[in-house]
DNA sequence: ACGACACATGCAACAAGGTTGCAACAAAGA
DNA sequence: TCTTTGTTGCAACCTTGTTGCATGTGTCGT
């Protein structure tokens, strides 16, 4: 089920929230990051759009994204940066944990487990924590035990 | 204060212990990680040892230290890998939290702050955690409070 | 509805970090 | 000392992300 017009007004609104013009690549890329159940790559988003953006022009929507508060950009434990849109303005989007298939590679947003605040040493001040657990997600988990051969 | 072959038997101890061969390289990075005050980049290595050893000798070396388990490789979040020694044998290296300079870009193992057990969903299953800072170290601190013009 | 302007896009080139293949070399044991 | 097997250096390559610049387009004022 693709993109109606009446649909994609959502995402059009909340571009014009930020005070940012509606254009198709941000409009796709929210789209396409709202109905995602984990944080994508730009790497995916780019495979999954195969609406022929620019790579960088990706990337500076990627970018906008983040300065503008939508979405945020984590780093799995691969070099990588992967993106999930921020909660709706209403909720107060603390921050979360992840979790990392090394399986099937997918990055998972761990909504419910609170992020421990740290205990740093003196003189130091945190500003962001990224706390990430590595593991094989519940998927991974079946598909290999009944694959025991 | 280079190094000396008595000092450098201790390296080569620890390296045949895990049933590998010492050379140069390795005795070099054991020694200059031993007494690094933060977890090291492969770039940072290289120009501390500005030894003339590829770069790909030094990428060989940081994977068999991690592999052999003398190491552990830690992601800071910026896309590079970052390489400190684990404790020695006798200890348990429990999982510490990382803390990463905007500033200085240094970082840094709080060993004192243990890493809290995730909560999972049900399926998942972890091995292991990452838990890291950013913030600004003591030292960024003070320079940046005692440098406001 | 139209035009102007600022911002967004596409392209090409670049940069950093890391990996691979292969021939030459050297540590460890016989 | 000799052999073997693991290590090194080199060159080339890949992936991820960035920059500069000319062109295109969304938005606003008219």
């Amino acid at each position: 089920m693709p993109a109606s017009p009446a649909e994609a007004s959502t995402q059009i609104d909340r571009i014009h929230a930020v005070g940012a013009r509606a254009t198709p690549a941000r409009i796709a890329v929210l789209r396409l990051l709202e109905s995602a159940e984990s944080a994508l790559s730009h790497r995916e988003i780019e495979e999954a759009l195969a609406t022929g953006f620019d790579r960088v022009t990706l990337y500076r929507v990627l970018d906008w994204l983040v300065e503008s508060g939508l979405g945020h950009r984590i780093t799995d434990g691969e070099r990588v940066f992967r993106f999930s849109l921020a909660a709706p303005a209403n909720a107060s989007h603390a921050e979360h944990a992840h979790f990392r298939c090394e399986c099937c590679g997918k990055m998972f947003c761990l909504a419910d487990i609170p992020v421990p605040a740290p205990a740093l040493p003196a003189g130091f001040s945190g500003k962001a924590v990224e706390y990430c657990v590595t593991g094989q997600c519940a998927r991974c988990e079946t598909d290999v035990s009944s694959d025991e051969s």
